[in-house]
DNA sequence: CTGTTAGCGCTTTCAC
DNA sequence: GTGAAAGCGCTAACAG
């Protein structure tokens, strides 16, 4: 059995409390006891036991992280920062599956609050698109940090990227380069950020008095299937685009694949942009042009955002919006004369 | 504040002993009584507190996967199952990031098991190659599951790949397509994968009756910059290499992009062999020919053979060795007459 | 500044 | 079959 706060007091000669004050940093001890105290835990080797922290305190600290599977975002890499300010702030951190609309997870959702078992949640994109989630935690008040939120509220927490901002800029990169038929790849209807980029890309091309025609619009879902499909679709036209602005990387991908299936150039015979810009992006031959999303970083200001919340320190800033960067690889170059 | 086994007592009637019988199945209640009580959990909204439990069970419902941050293999849609099978059996369950021989991830680890804050772990690949996990797991005896451990023991449960076999089948593919010239590139010394892997390529030369020759080994720490400098180098001799056996799919990545950048022509010029099978190994043109690891019902596996481990149940098989299966995309092909 | 006391919500004896 | 009582390890409230 392992050593409790008992141990402790009575190895230091003190009470218990005096013990529990040192352990959370109270002040009203003196240095001396503190040391005697901080000796005394080393030489039982106590580590506080967090199960009855938790119990006496109604409190789990634990966080969510709201997941959507199908997305592969999600790497190892990415969720070793948020684990470790999890374990710096002394939180554990659950990442949980969520299918929108999905009754499963939902009931899942409700099982994880309502049994206290979480002190908060991140949610990622497309997890709150069924309203669900913000409705039920706005109904027990759990802090919620959303991450590229469906609709943003003027109350709730988020991090977000300007898609539009980044959409514009892909788009009159393709625009600057020469391009003047340029297709765009739709994502999904339920992705704010697929709203976004397809307001971005209009804009750019209003900007330069280009007619946006809806033509050169293909629904992709995102996937790689969608943009496979999307493109064999737009290159077999008549009048084929010189570019594609796949709308993600994922994508961007199903794009490159079926370029070159087609036995067509890229650059060459078709630029391709992508937006994310994923850890895979610039591994791919010949290296996707592309937005940059911080993913990492917004997740890690997400979850110190919704520790300070569920701490009840004040916060200076609820909700930001991150400007995304253009990053320009091989996929894309001027139009062949 | 949320119902308590006490309000759910009082609404049935009964003590709160038997509702907790009821929580927990156990026998002794009349059929009767049994759905009364379930009947006062739900009019109550009861859910139990799993801190209270946690706390007198000296037990934390908590499993941990150690991760090696450095690899992105493990994406949220393969992390969503173990979720799942945790949600299920009860586990709350800890993504873990460690860096072997690293102290900071030491004390988290040695922290986390003093502090009784897990009740098993499954290790994957590297995390395990300093032996520091095993050590303290086996001290503090607690259940740890490997996969594909650095070193196979006799006590240890493990789930792992014949690394051997996939690494021979992936060889002999490129042999019998006709190559003569095969080369292949070294993952990390202290993957016990990348080891049997360059076994199971010698081996499989030899069964040819080709002579297995230091010069066609390259060092790539199965990374993407590791395949694209080594590829730089074998394409750059007198005598060229028809194949490459990467060892890994993030290698093979780096294969493909410097042979690209190179003008050659995949698998016209070169046929790629990679290792994994990734999620993107099937979206990179021309496809990438590899050996599919089961990663995702390896996870599985493992994680349902521990939770067996932590709730004492009987186990029939503590380590399972799967056999992995080639694929063949369209990076490999006939070698050029 | 320090200690005593009373629980948190649950399971575990052990009587009935 | 069922229930009363004790206590897991900790913190909160209040005395001293």
């Amino acid at each position: 059995m392992a050593a409790t706060i008992k141990d402790v007091a009575k190895y230091a000669g003190c009470s218990i409390k005096t013990v529990s004050r040192v352990i959370n940093n109270e002040p009203y001890v003196t240095p001396e006891l503190r040391t005697q105290v901080q000796a005394a835990i080393r030489a039982v080797g106590y580590v506080p036991n967090l199960s009855a922290r938790r119990l006496v305190q109604h409190k789990a600290y634990m966080l969510g992280i709201l997941m959507y599977p199908g997305y592969s975002q999600a790497t190892s890499a990415v969720l070793s920062r948020i684990m470790d300010i999890g374990y710096e702030e002394n939180y554990d951190i659950l990442i949980q599956p969520y299918f929108p609309s999905h009754s499963r997870s939902r009931d899942k959702l409700a099982n994880l609050i309502t049994g206290h078992r979480l002190d908060g949640f991140v949610s990622t994109p497309p997890c709150d698109t069924d309203g669900f989630i913000v409705d039920l935690l706005t109904t027990y008040k759990v802090p919620l940090v959303q991450i590229n939120p469906f609709t943003r509220t003027e109350t709730i927490p988020y991090i977000a990227g300007d898609d539009y901002q980044g959409a514009f800029a892909a788009t009159e990169h393709l625009i600057n380069l020469g391009h003047r038929i340029i297709a765009f790849l739709l994502g999904p209807r339920n992705l704010r950020a697929s709203v976004d980029r397809l307001y971005g890309y209009r804009a750019a091309l209003d900007a330069h008095r280009l007619t946006a025609n809806e033509q050169w619009l293909e629904d992709s879902e995102f996937t790689f299937d969608g943009g496979y499909t999307a493109t064999k679709l737009l290159m077999e036209r008549q009048v084929r685009p010189t570019a594609i602005f796949a709308g993600s990387d994922e994508s961007a991908l199903g794009v490159l694949f079926a370029a070159q299936e087609m036995g067509l150039r890229v650059p060459g015979d078709l630029s391709v942009c992508g937006y994310d810009d994923f850890l895979l992006s610039k591994n791919i031959w010949p290296g996707l042009t592309t937005v940059h999303q911080p993913s990492e970083e917004m997740l890690e200001q997400a979850t110190r955002l919704l520790i300070k919340l569920v701490n009840g320190e004040p916060v200076e800033e609820k909700q930001v919006v991150i400007t995304p960067r253009l990053v320009v690889r091989g996929s894309t170059g001027r139009i062949n004369p």
